[in-house]
DNA sequence: ACGCGAAACATGATACGTCATGTATCCTGC
DNA sequence: GCAGGATACATGACGTATCATGTTTCGCGT
């Protein structure tokens, strides 16, 4: 706003880009919410946490748990976000939570039947969401491009896996 | 999640375009909108509305206002969302309403004065913001690139204007 | 001139995220 | 072996986004 003596306003290349990428991040944020609930009844949250843990119980078998800490850092979440997430999908009987008898401070965490089920079924048409609406929309070059990008702006931080 | 026949699954590239798009999208997010929020007291929601007003002051006078539904539109905003907020700013008196004399069914919406005030104090710092996390950090063909990312993925939205 | 669908907003319920704070357990130095 | 700080979560308050629905006003056809 109001020329205000050094302030370096962004140029029409910086411009493009900056409001380019807030539309397609708010747009396709707001496009796989929608699928995501209307083909799985879940949010988006709730598929990282169910995929997460889908994983791990890929690698580890059936009763496979996970510390609420460690799920916290590999989804970059705060842990009060996480906890009040839990809360709810323990309510509707997708996960279950119980003390660590060896750290009796933490919580561990796992899938449900049902949870297990839940992910499993909803899990190829996001893909497909994601594919349609974003992967399928760029050349391979344009990717490679992309994750350089993105590790340009995000610059050494610790690395974790969204979804 | 397990195999399930024909779905197409993202590879290496695809998966790292991927994650790290929203790992960027999630941080970026979280970091503009705490440094607004300590820098200026305001989210993101309350610059983007602000800063369109802004600009239609600096371009219409003084006592410029603009439809309600006009302002929704260039923020690809839902009507309810923008209603809401509306309602929050004009409690916390950055805006006002009234409703057009041209057409009784319509709000008009114009700045207070410390509305334009609090714009014209906040926008600098957060452009300088969006620069040191994200333009700056970006080579000049990154931008272009990523301009083209966004249209790619937007392929043929309407158009509107975020912040 | 009147009836009726559409447009423009407002509002209430609900879900979610963040911040500030509270509680239990652990660990370390003394 | 026991304070005192740190760690791991839970919780309540609050701001915000979305959905469904309600209210008023327009405009158009007859």
């Amino acid at each position: 706003m109001a020329e205000q003596g050094e302030v370096r306003w962004l140029d029409d290349v910086e411009m493009n880009a900056w409001r380019g990428y807030r539309r397609m991040s708010i747009h396709l944020e707001a496009e796989l919410a929608r699928d995501l609930l209307a083909s799985a009844g879940m949010s988006v949250s709730d598929y990282s946490v169910l995929s997460t843990l889908g994983r791990v119980r890929e690698e580890q078998g059936v009763d496979a748990s996970m510390r609420v800490s460690a799920l916290a850092r590999h989804l970059e979440w705060e842990q009060s976000r996480l906890s009040h997430q839990l809360r709810r999908m323990e309510e509707r009987g997708l996960v279950v939570r119980c003390t660590d008898e060896g750290d009796r401070r933490g919580q561990r965490v796992s899938l449900t039947e049902p949870g297990w089920a839940a992910i499993v079924e909803a899990a190829p048409a996001h893909v497909a969401d994601v594919r349609s609406r974003f992967t399928d929309r760029l050349t391979r070059e344009q990717l490679i491009q992309l994750a350089a990008i993105t590790d340009a702006v995000l610059c050494g931080l610790p690395a974790g896996a969204p979804d």
